[in-house]
DNA sequence: CCAGAATAGTCAGATTCTTGACTAGGGAGA
DNA sequence: TCTCCCTAGTCAAGAATCTGACTATTCTGG
């Protein structure tokens, strides 16, 4: 049931449309929670149905109408709601940590790649995150900011997002060359 | 379809039961994937009616019987095709995220406490794989273990693990330092 | 002695998430 | 001009996951 306190949560600062929220949970973006559209549209609908966002129609020239919508304050008493409840323990689900762990039995050169494959998007992420904070941020330094900036929220899991791809950067480098001390068959030295 | 591979990745270097697997799945330990019980024993009798695992009874005394599985043949070529296709990008899904990201709207006090929630049980899982790695690497250290260890695979998705959730830890600790400064609420200092 | 935890599973049902397709108009580049 | 991409959504079906309950036996702490 967290997918509704995310868009929730999304939409307090800012109206957006279902395809704006869409680009925003996005996976090469996301950096609080994932969802596809479908879900995101699925999840307005039953929003507004219970009143927890309000939707509005805008119309636009030379591009389809949209609807904007944003959280009702009976959408951020739910939001409270939700923060003052346990929170579920966070886990590890990974495509790539599956194939690592069979490490021993799989073939190195393809592991080798695929560690290079998610590096690259995770320097892309850290790219991304921190054109982002420097945005958020402006002229301020992140500790002033942090003191006295408007809006943080977003700014702090912009910062968990962060951390969380410069980990995956080093630990997929770091990866890859314990496998290639290993495997020195490229041997393309 | 990653559950599969996850089980057949587990189910490589020893022989374990549903049980078994359902202890290292779980939220508190999995390095790699977690899964509920259910869903184990689901998925390793579709694996074991497929021929990608074989179970064997093994009767006990003073504990009921179990069924343990190993990984056959035809399992580790299905993970090998695994290991070729390319990976599913991972994305973050977390409750305390999405409660962070509407911290300019919620209580500052219960979002403290959440996070420092979070950060003793990234303390505690940072103990585990602490002691797991020692216990993997044996007298090694870990750069000769990685060299010529005999299995590394689940040393190296426990790394990550351990990098994760120190990662976690310095955030909550950051975050509600961060928030603390800003709402010195409490005023018990 | 009794309650509760650990071992070892199973079943049903609901919710959530993913896959894949489809509509429709406008702008940009070859 | 033709095609592809971007905006802005919708629908259906299937797979994966979670919630919650239920069966047994044994060992352990009070």
């Amino acid at each position: 049931m967290a997918l509704r306190h995310a868009v929730l949560a999304a939409l307090l600062d800012e109206e957006r449309s279902g395809y704006q929220l869409a680009k925003a949970f996005d996976v090469g973006v996301a950096n609080f929670w994932h969802a596809l559209p479908q879900q995101l549209y699925a999840e307005l609908t039953k929003l507004e149905r219970e009143g927890l966002v309000a939707g509005r129609e805008v119309v636009q020239e030379s591009r389809p109408n949209k609807r904007v919508f944003r959280a009702t304050e009976s959408g951020l008493t739910e939001l409270r709601d939700f923060t003052a409840a346990a929170s579920k323990p966070s886990f590890i689900r990974d495509d790539l940590l599956v194939k690592v762990q069979a490490a021993d039995h799989v073939d190195a050169e393809q592991l080798i790649e695929q560690l290079g494959d998610r590096a690259t998007a995770a320097a892309a992420k850290i790219e991304l995150f921190g054109a982002l904070l420097r945005q958020m941020r402006g002229d301020a330094d992140e500790e002033e900011f942090l003191r006295t900036g408007h809006r943080i929220g977003p700014y702090l899991t912009c910062l968990r997002g962060l951390a969380f791809e410069r980990e995956t950067l080093d630990w997929c480098r770091r990866i890859a060359d314990v496998l290639r001390t290993r495997h020195p068959s490229g041997s393309t030295l």
